[in-house]
DNA sequence: CTGATTGCAAAGAATTTGCACTGCT
DNA sequence: AGCAGTGCAAATTCTTTGCAATCAG
């Protein structure tokens, strides 16, 4: 939700590593920074041209293509829950678990230290050297689980997602 | 990879439920069932079409829809190797990690107690009522990570995907 | 300067949908 | 018989690409 500011910006990492700075690739990093949700290539598209008006959706896709390469940010699917699009995030500080909830569409965060353990039991016990790790579920978020919350409207189906 | 045949078969499952067993469903059950592994719509659909000729690529996505619907499928992105495409396998009774090697494409699997737990932890720190579980991890397999392999080939990259 | 980056427009990949026809149960 | 399921072709959604013009370093 609220995210703690990472220590290099991601203009930072990129001027560092010698790779070109532009005004395009400025205002999507910019978007990506401040973003407080998970953004698609299109609402990505639309907030950064509030920044650079011309701003093209194919730069969007190979700026998002370049911070990938560079591990820079994480793409999530979220469950499909609308669509196929993806969602991008920074690289978080510790990898954390989306739940997206197929009543309400809501998506939470979770991170645990029993996360960071599996982690290094893939590696140790299987050699993989684990670079990206994405844990994602599906089902009902607390509110939408309990059963107290209108007994006489009929419960719908959190078996499956929305669409 | 090998998979132990789960109890009940896909075909009595659907006609326990009083859905309909069409010819067509009949062939796409059945590629799944056997299937030694992950396929996509598009190998789905022409395997099915030995059993089936005359299958239709719409209706294979619409029994994968039903199957998912059901749970009696997972879908997979493994890190999206290839393509957007999914990947489809046959709901295990333990679900388990799918691991990418970005470098020579192999796909592994990973079952692990800690998963498990993980779980478990997820639903009772949160409320959150967990249907279905993704995790997805992307790097280097064991003989690709290996730096002893070939020491004057220099390394391909193992960081990112490699499309 | 000079190659990396961009915009544009068109193509591509994967999946979905409307509708008339077919065939389970 | 009746309605769920299917095939077909067109439409949608999301993403990628070729190429000429532009711009950062």
């Amino acid at each position: 939700m609220s995210s703690v500011p990472q220590r290099r910006s991601l203009l930072d990492e990129l001027a560092s590593r010698g790779i070109r700075v532009t005004a395009q690739r400025r205002a999507v990093l910019e978007v990506i920074q401040e973003a407080g949700e998970h953004l698609d290539a299109d609402s990505l598209l639309a907030r950064a041209r509030a920044h650079e008006p011309g701003l093209n959706r194919a730069t969007v896709y190979r700026t998002i293509a370049l911070l990938k390469k560079l591990r820079l940010i994480d793409e999530l699917d979220l469950m499909h829950l609308e669509g196929e699009k993806h969602y991008y995030e920074l690289k978080p500080e510790r990898d954390h678990i989306h739940m997206a909830c197929f009543r309400c569409g809501r998506i939470e965060e979770f991170t645990s230290p029993l996360f960071e353990h599996l982690k290094i039991e893939i590696g140790k016990q299987t050699g993989f050297a684990v670079r990206v790790v994405r844990l994602e579920v599906g089902g009902a978020c607390r509110v939408c689980a309990s059963p107290a919350i209108d007994p006489l409207k009929s419960q719908e189906d959190a078996e499956t997602p929305l669409r």
